[in-house]
DNA sequence: GCGACAG
DNA sequence: ATCTTGTCGC
């Protein structure tokens, strides 16, 4: 079927799967250790980074960056149709006691986004950090920390999300999520270690 | 002139 | 995101 038909009944699954969203707190005594995620594109090649730091500290622990190739499009709100895959193969087995994701969690039209998916799909807990608002996003969904927008994804709540980002914060931005990003652009190389900058 | 919906 | 020009707003 057309890609239009397409969307609007993935748009009725992402409604479905909001449901199945756990929001809880998650006491910072129990997070021990912060997992990031990003993703970088060079046409359909995506290059994707994971790190894993301590929490407080913002110790970098570990880091990998995978590639492979991505063809779906990028479509406002439907973003983790094209950004799932790259994410999860960087990933791999680690399962941080919090994982930071690019992109949106509840703050999103369908209250379903990329953090709520992979979160999901992973059963860890999830928070979604952006730069920007979609649009018609549900009021009380987010909160402003520096200049992320931040999320619940799934198995938190959005008072212990904005604790665990503003500990990790570096500058108006998560350290953890700023090192994925930077490795995933070939910026930085994996075996360094440090806490900031 | 050309836009304002995550990346 | 990536590319890319100009330095700024309807």
């Amino acid at each position: 079927m057309e890609m239009d038909k397409l969307l609007k009944r993935i748009a009725e699954v992402q409604l479905e799967l909001a449901r199945k969203i756990v929001e809880r707190p998650l006491p910072l005594d129990d997070v021990s250790t912060v997992g990031a995620v990003d993703v970088s594109y060079k046409g359909e090649k995506a290059r994707s980074a994971f790190v894993l730091c301590s929490f407080p500290e913002c110790r970098l622990l570990k880091a990998r960056t995978i590639e492979t190739t991505v063809r779906f499009p990028y479509i406002p709100t439907f973003f983790f149709l094209r950004e799932t895959k790259p994410a999860l193969m960087a990933i791999g087995k680690e399962r941080p006691d919090v994982l930071l994701v690019e992109g949106h969690g509840r703050a999103h039209p369908r209250g379903y986004g990329l953090a709520s998916h992979i979160g999901l799909i992973l059963n860890v807990p999830t928070i979604g950090i952006a730069k920007r608002l979609l649009r018609n996003t549900p009021e009380g969904s987010w909160a402003k920390v520096g200049k992320a927008y931040v999320s619940v994804g799934h198995l938190i709540d959005l008072p212990s999300a904005v604790k665990i980002v503003k500990a990790l914060s570096r500058g108006g931005y998560p350290l953890p999520l700023k090192l994925a990003d930077e490795l995933s652009k070939g910026k930085r190389n994996e075996r360094e270690n440090r806490a900031s900058d």
